[in-house]
DNA sequence: TAGGCCATCTGGTCCT
DNA sequence: AGGACCAGATGGCCTA
């Protein structure tokens, strides 16, 4: 099943503190109060801490812990916002990979996961592309050509070896003109919208 | 309704 | 010590 663009929709966070500035995958509604998540904290420490009575009594809390309680939750707060912001920031280079790679529908927008195969493929037909044409062009001259040419059989021998080793390896995977054969059979598999 | 995808929270570990 | 990074858990939204 695919999952197509979807409006903006609401997650009930259980734990947040405020809409992110800036935040650019308006996916997810800004998160609740803090002083909602606060109060959620301080339940959920409660019953880790197991607010455990002896003989139906609660024991005295020391002097302070409830300060520490305080400045716990506050870091936890802070842990969480920044944790927001990365991935934020991650999505955001997922975003402009997203729009660096062709692909077909337009429309539909890719997962993180297709997203993350059709660039592995796009580049390597790129890069087979580039390098058929340069060692063709450029037979026995100096120049990056023949020696990128060469680099890349290598590496293209090294991953015939490790495969071989480990018994997997897709023939369009052991040659250059192969890749963009899988890249362009993948864009029209993520194009059905398998 | 099940399954896919995703955002967010959270605690642990690594790094500076 | 504090922040970055990571992975598991949770729950919402969407499509088939």
């Amino acid at each position: 099943m695919k999952t197509k663009a979807r409006p903006p929709r609401r997650r009930v966070a259980a734990q947040s503190t405020e809409a992110t500035p800036g935040d650019q995958t308006p996916d997810r509604a800004p998160p609740d109060s803090g002083a909602q998540l606060a109060r959620s904290l301080r339940s959920r420490t409660a019953q880790k801490q197991g607010a455990r009575a002896e003989g139906g009594r609660r024991r005295q809390a020391p002097a302070g812990a409830a300060g520490r309680r305080e400045s716990s939750i506050q870091r936890r707060l802070e842990s969480n916002e920044r944790e927001r912001q990365r991935m934020h920031t991650l999505n955001n280079a997922f975003q402009a990979l997203r729009e660096v790679i062709p692909h077909v529908r337009a429309d539909k927008k890719l997962s993180k996961i297709e997203t993350l195969t059709l660039a592995k493929n796009y580049i390597k037909s790129l890069t087979a592309t580039i390098l058929t044409m340069s060692s063709g062009r450029l037979p026995g001259l100096d120049g990056p050509g023949p020696k990128l040419y060469q680099h890349y059989q290598q590496q293209q021998q090294q991953q015939q070896q490790q495969a071989a080793a480990g018994g997997v390896l897709a023939a369009a995977e052991s040659q250059p003109a192969g890749h963009l054969h899988k890249y362009s059979t993948q864009i029209h598999s993520f194009r059905e919208g398998s």
